[in-house]
DNA sequence: CGGTATCCGTTGTGATACTG
DNA sequence: CAGTATCACAACGGATACCG
């Protein structure tokens, strides 16, 4: 399992760096994490109440920005429904949802972290 | 693709959330991608200048603040010779390495980044 | 309901100078 | 060579108040 670097040639990898770094960025923010995983929850639109709702902890504020972040980054689509009582509806995106196997994989190395924990090549 | 949602139970959703998000976290800071990566590709241990050589605009103290970082969190492991001339050498650990699927999965969403770009669902 | 605006403390990042 | 120390600044995150 030592084996999975993703390239070897020293070009292929500074842009694999680069696009690798970029990639992390729009996943940044406390509450990204959670609001994609609350949206592949939903398999459909969801209401800026109700995520506020199930997501314990965030501020309107910061539930704004990192939607309006997310939803610049093309990983969500925000609906506006020019209602009297206003409506607001955000959903993942075909990018948003394509994000399913990364996650995954970083899940699944969350998991393999707290097993190697222990058995760790200390130098 | 667009099945591609980690799971499905509300309770299960939230432990997947707070553990990707703790995952994240480890990989967050504006080096820690690219100096994991020149680690993949050196395949070996590389000493603390070829590092800050490598990487572009990196400062020392970002250098060693991120990798010190990184060692924390038991991704890379620091190996010191007490020779005259100071010599320090850093490696990814097994965990590191197994870093490596999540990495290539978040590269191929990247990538499929900028194919819908130009396709997305516009509400 | 679904925001926006403002203030504030904390953390991240960077430039520069210095050291064992 | 491989750090450490210090200063400065911007971004992040949170609380509160106000608005269409």
């Amino acid at each position: 399992m030592a084996e999975n670097r993703p390239c070897r040639d020293p070009k292929e990898q500074h842009a694999w760096a680069t696009t690798a770094s970029e990639a992390l960025r729009v996943l940044e923010g406390k509450w990204k994490i959670v609001i994609i995983v609350q949206l592949f929850a939903a398999e459909g639109p969801m209401r800026f109440s109700e995520l506020e709702r199930r997501i314990e902890g965030v501020t309107q504020k910061m539930l704004i920005q990192q939607l309006r972040a997310l939803e610049e980054d093309g990983i969500v689509i925000r609906t506006l429904y020019p209602q009297v009582p206003p409506k607001v509806e955000y959903e993942l995106s075909e990018l948003g949802k394509a994000l399913g196997p990364a996650m995954d994989a970083l899940v699944k190395w969350t998991k393999l972290r707290g097993e190697i924990s222990a058995v760790r090549t200390d130098a």
